[in-house]
DNA sequence: CAGCATCCACGTGGATACTG
DNA sequence: CAGTATCCACGTGGATGCTG
């Protein structure tokens, strides 16, 4: 730690920048919370056959924190085999349109960036 | 590798998502693209007194993937002591609102999401 | 001043096997 | 079916010291 103080940009717990990236800036959480928005009500296993490259345990890991944080609930049928179901919270829905503009962005920017990260590397 | 191939969602050379995330989700550079929308042209040593928790390693790798992407412009004065100046480019400040608009539902929603968090955790 | 080089600690996430 | 448990490889990023 360069100082004891961080300012309110940097200290985690009030920096809504990390706020924000903890939530979506990991491998996985921006894609499941996307393709619930496109699906609706999905059980485990088909965001696991959705999401082909996911490994089962990334796949909990990030269900459980998108579930800890209001962003996605979760539902448990007990019964034999069990059944669970994902799908977004109205808070979880309330992000996805910010997250829509990101990928517009992206979309309409890859090309560039590649080009221009080519020219870089030259 | 669960599967060989991947689809369009999860190939990252053309997923829009991992293209975004590969930009923004790192530590820093959405802090830094910020800082530099609110204080125009900074140089070096100026964002890293900005962003106080910030080392001088992870500053310079993060400036240089932001000017390789073509988010960043950099200028140097070749007098010594050196002088190096960055600034947004055009590329980066298209992104700047979409990532304004995510850092708004973050305040508006930061104490949601800690309250469920910590209910989660109960 | 604006970095780079080196070393290293840690966390993320993948592979595999197992279970209620 | 919907996970959990364990182990481990790798990459990110921090600390420190050095330089043109």
């Amino acid at each position: 730690m360069k100082k004891e103080i961080e300012n309110k940009y940097t200290e985690p717990a009030h920096c809504p920048v990390r706020n924000v990236l903890d939530r979506i800036g990991d491998k996985w959480s921006m894609l499941v919370l996307l393709l619930l928005e496109e699906k609706g009500l999905l059980r485990f296993n088909e965001i696991d056959k959705q999401i082909e490259s996911i490994s089962q345990k990334m796949l909990s890991v990030t269900l459980k924190g998108l579930e800890a944080d209001g962003l996605v609930k979760r539902t448990i049928y007990p019964q034999v085999p069990p059944k669970v179901e994902y799908e977004l919270t109205e808070l979880g829905q309330s992000l996805i349109p910010h997250l829509n503009t990101l990928v517009e962005w992206a979309k309409d920017n890859m090309k560039t960036i590649e080009t221009s990260r080519l020219q870089y590397e030259s």
